[in-house]
DNA sequence: TAAAAAATACCCTCTAGAGGGTATTTTTTT
DNA sequence: AAAAAAATACCCTCTAGAGGGTATTTTTTA
């Protein structure tokens, strides 16, 4: 018997899987949440042997609540039920301990499929993001200092903010800043922010 | 009989709501759709009677869709589905002539509801909106120009960019960039065009 | 038809960040 | 140990946009 908790922001696609569900003998929601502090509460009183969770979700993200849940529970397996197929929340959540990634654009069908293939100590992860582990390294190029600078810029921060958050020179700040726009191509004035929000954005 | 099209970005969402009308005799599914021209033509195909869009979806947005398909079969009710209870987003697909809107953070028995609702000539829109409408006053103080202006700077264009595609002096457009700082309370350099993308994806 | 609101246009100042460099230290990889 | 990559810090210039005004024309509303 699979034990499931389900912790999605949107009640509707809760509803739907539970539907879905509702005819698998061996699956059994035992909880639910809407948030990501409820959903590590429910772990923590359920145990359930698989976890569905969205990323983007109110007062604690997918990715934080996996590292908790991982943390504490490393038998329980965590699949992500995303939006989006941005690599770095690919990888966030890998390295979060997530054993599947999913998309909200495929079927409920693949959602029960994932479910199955994790509790058998399997991982899954969707077609269209394997597909991508090639391109990908182009896509990262950033260093780990520049994706930090880039999400800090992602929030609204001025170079001067970033670097008394990170103890550096602002000048410092400012050539990093330089340096992702050369790479990333970006010839812009308020292009460099906006990619940033939207990037902070993406998962 | 009530009969229905879907469209909406996520499968798994379509997904979830045709286990739920499979068991509702009096509502049927005539067509799905993942994007918005998709939408538009099994609407001219299948002539449903009522019609859920997503507002965000590839292709063609859902207030444009609707736009359209009011224009051409008035009798078809429209209800908007949406992640944002923006009341920009909200109002305009009222003026597109959507007759509900519900929230994807609502249960599948809601979207049930509102399908019957409408199905009947009704009108029904998400709690959290109606009990809004007295406080958007005090929100939606931007006048239009402001608004689109906003939109624009969304957009990432520049106040020169702006001023050429309105066809008014980058002065004025600068000037309106102001207004909308003093109305919205923004002190800040970046937040502008933070605020700005975050609107613009608000929907 | 007044009065209020919105849209238009311009003035000045000042700073953050783009765009162009160079260069040293630290870390990683080979 | 040598080479490459990443992180650090600084130089100069230049422009877009914030912040502070004022003011006229057009449109809307009372």
């Amino acid at each position: 018997m699979i034990t499931l908790v389900i912790a999605e922001d949107h009640q509707a696609l809760i509803d739907g899987m539970k539907l879905l569900f509702k005819d698998e003998p061996d699956i059994q929601i035992v909880g639910e949440a809407n948030d990501g502090e409820t959903l590590i509460e429910l772990v923590e009183n359920k145990r359930p042997s698989v976890v569905i969770t969205d990323i983007r979700m109110p007062k604690c993200d997918g990715i934080t609540a996996t590292k908790i849940i991982k943390e504490k529970y490393p038998l329980t397996k965590v699949i992500a039920f995303s939006m989006f197929d941005q690599d770095e929340a690919i990888e966030q959540m890998r390295s979060a301990g997530a054993s599947g990634y999913i998309l909200k654009n495929s079927s409920l069908q693949t959602v029960l499929e994932a479910i199955r293939c994790v509790a058998q100590n399997g991982t899954f992860f969707d077609d269209c993001i394997t597909a991508k582990d090639e391109s990908t390294k182009e896509i990262i190029i950033l260093s780990s200092r520049e994706k930090q600078i880039l999400h800090l810029v992602g929030e609204g921060k001025s170079s001067q903010e970033i670097a008394e958050i990170l103890n550096i020179s602002k000048l410092t700040v400012d050539t990093h800043r330089k340096n992702i726009l050369k790479k990333l191509n970006i010839t812009g004035k308020n292009d460099f922010l906006r990619f940033a929000v939207e990037r902070k954005y993406d998962f």
